[in-house]
DNA sequence: GGGCCCGCAGGG
DNA sequence: CCCTGCGGGCCC
């Protein structure tokens, strides 16, 4: 028998998937890579096997050089005596020798000081202003980050705690990291709470000084964070969404942060939270813009999820030249 | 595992 | 300066 937090929270995963799946996704979900001079030939036999539903595979022979990303997969990523990265590790024991080297990209800093962008830059010496609408220039969909703050060195989302990075016109950037239970996220589509009505800093006789809390009060459109989505809705600005390790959903990265490219937010509306309190939160619709190369998938523990990908049989988008050429910035 | 408390980015 | 915020390291 549900407790009634249970029910709501089933309930309002069911309206809200429903919501999502009925905005047509399907068409979302078939990359047809650019034809290049080069790379226009039919794959005859397939010289590489994709190793992983990772977006961020090598380019290793692309004479171009125009190579951005590699996966680094002899790297060890834990210091010398297998210290911990993160809570997200704690307590579990993870042979990260065998198993990152099929997904994860280098691990550029395990500290939370000087966070270094993917050239070995610190947030200070960005490159890009991330007060910027589209893509970042040189970032490509599928990018992955150990944190936060190396996201932020990498102007994709600046705030190292804050999942809305507010603008004039709109928000540049969210990021999804399961800070609400309701939420519910197709890939192509997601719900997206906002933020505010918490207590951080406790009561004078004991405060807290906290960065994330419970709902306490209720949540408006003059936050600022909040209302930056809902300029969003208006403007179809694109926002930059970033998905983290504590998404609970199939499209969560296992560890870390990854940029999934660009989305419009589609809806804003308030409604009760999930809370004990039942206080009012803002929700949000977010579509992904078409024409970006498709999400990684993983199974979850525990869950009977299909397995991972949606392409395993089929041949089309094998080639991994997904480039990035999406809808552009700005309209 | 959970509690605490910090730095940092960004806006007012 | 102040405030906020879906991190994360450290200690227990």
């Amino acid at each position: 028998m549900p407790t009634p937090y249970e029910k709501a929270r089933d309930d309002n995963i069911k309206r809200n998937r429903e919501t999502l799946l009925a905005l047509g996704l399907d068409e979302l979900k078939t990359y047809i890579p650019p034809k290049t001079a080069k790379k226009d030939v039919a794959p005859t036999a397939k010289s590489r096997k994709r190793k992983s539903p990772s977006l961020q595979d090598s380019k290793e022979e692309d004479e171009s050089g125009a190579k951005v990303l590699r996966t680094h997969a002899t790297q060890d990523i834990t210091n010398a005596s297998g210290v911990r990265r993160s809570a997200r590790n704690a307590g579990k024991t993870v042979d990260y020798k065998s198993e990152v080297i099929k997904t994860l990209p280098e691990v550029i800093s395990t500290a939370a000081k000087n966070a270094q962008n993917s050239e070995g830059k610190k947030t200070s010496e960005r490159r890009h202003t991330p007060k910027q609408y589209g893509h970042i220039p040189d970032v490509e969909v599928g990018h992955w980050w150990p944190t936060r703050e190396a996201c932020s060195a990498d102007s994709v989302h600046a705030p190292w705690v804050a999942g809305i990075a507010p603008g004039k016109d709109g928000a540049y950037s969210v990021c999804l990291s399961g800070g609400y239970e309701d939420d519910v996220d197709e890939g192509y589509a997601f719900t997206y709470t906002g933020s505010g009505g918490r207590d951080l800093k406790g009561t004078k006789i004991a405060p807290k000084n906290l960065r994330t809390a419970p709902q306490s009060s209720d949540q408006t459109f003059d936050n600022n964070f909040n209302r930056a989505l809902k300029v969003s809705a208006d403007t179809n600005k694109p926002v930059r969404v970033v998905r983290g390790f504590k998404n609970r959903s199939e499209y969560g990265p296992e560890e870390g942060y990854r940029y999934d490219g660009l989305y419009q937010v589609i809806n804003a509306w308030t409604e009760r939270g999930l809370n004990p309190g039942g206080y009012l939160v803002c929700k949000y619709t977010f579509r992904r813009l078409p024409n970006q190369p498709l999400i990684p998938t993983r199974v979850l523990d525990g869950s009977p999820l299909a397995s991972e990908g949606s392409s395993e049989g089929e041949d089309e988008n094998d080639d991994e030249d997904q480039d990035r050429d999406a809808a552009s910035s700005e309209g």
